[in-house]
DNA sequence: TTTTTGCGTTTACGGTTGTAAACTACAGTT
DNA sequence: AACTGTAGTTTACAACCGTAAACGCAAAAA
């Protein structure tokens, strides 16, 4: 069988998942008026996200009456992480750590998000190199 | 003045870009060689994002002889915080820590990064809430 | 000087994205 | 039964993207 192809979820669709994620199930209507709220969309531009995040099976459209009501075909944690990874994948190595520091420094965390990291780094900081190579140039160090 | 608008890099043009700051400043040829080696492009091709690049005002055009020298325009560090932060603005903040935690298990971190995440979480930890809101949806918590 | 080669510029072309109006069809209202 | 919403579907459309080939020109080589 089709092993479904990586979803590619856009900056705007991803605002549509979000709640699509938060409510486990929505209506365009109810989509369409929290946007309109959120972002300033008009239905229009709702009908259209949710048509192609069904076409690229992020969404499931199930009939219910007159309408349908959306399901998210996808997990949301999965879908970040990967966004997430594919972002970084495009810096450079060596500065990823700065870039850590930076987001964590404009990020609001909870104490229990805090503790799980500082958990994860003490244990990646038993084996880890006291230098990452920058991967930049095949052949140079930045 | 016009104040430079915000300057969008493409996930082609991300590559571009790395070599160049990596390099300080480098010729067609010289991309042209390292991405058809490690990402297998045409020279057509890296002359068409290092044109687009310019435009976008990334990169600055010196003439050198015959050809040009391409010097980056903008900076690393804050070209990459931009991007990460963009990033993370579309996702639910309330997802935001676990997704960070997940990056940090799949990234490699030299020990200085590490303390330094360290350190940063240490601070931030001083006055943390104990929990933090889902904004996908105004009003509600997922 | 004629030829070749390297470099920047123009043109190409199908896809995706953001943003939305227009159109169609059915259900609930009058 | 006619009318009016509302929901989904089609069409629009310019900008941006990935990926290049084609073109024109000047410098270097023959």
């Amino acid at each position: 069988m089709e092993a479904q192809t990586k979803i590619e979820i856009s900056d705007a669709e991803w605002e549509v998942m979000r709640v699509a994620w938060t409510l486990g199930n929505v209506t365009s209507s109810q989509v369409a008026e929290i946007m309109a709220d959120k972002m300033g969309w008009k239905t229009a531009t709702v009908k259209t996200l949710l048509g192609r995040l069904v076409k690229k099976g992020a969404l499931r459209a199930e009939k219910n009456g007159r309408a349908f009501n959306y399901y998210p075909m996808v997990e949301e944690q999965p879908s970040m992480d990967e966004a997430v990874g594919t972002l970084f994948g495009h810096l450079c190595q060596m500065r990823v750590g700065q870039t850590l520091v930076d987001l964590v420094n404009q990020t609001e965390l909870s104490q229990t998000d805090i503790a799980a990291l500082q958990a994860v780094l003490a244990e990646k900081a038993k084996d880890a190199p006291e230098m990452v190579e920058c991967d930049c140039v095949p052949g140079t160090r930045c």
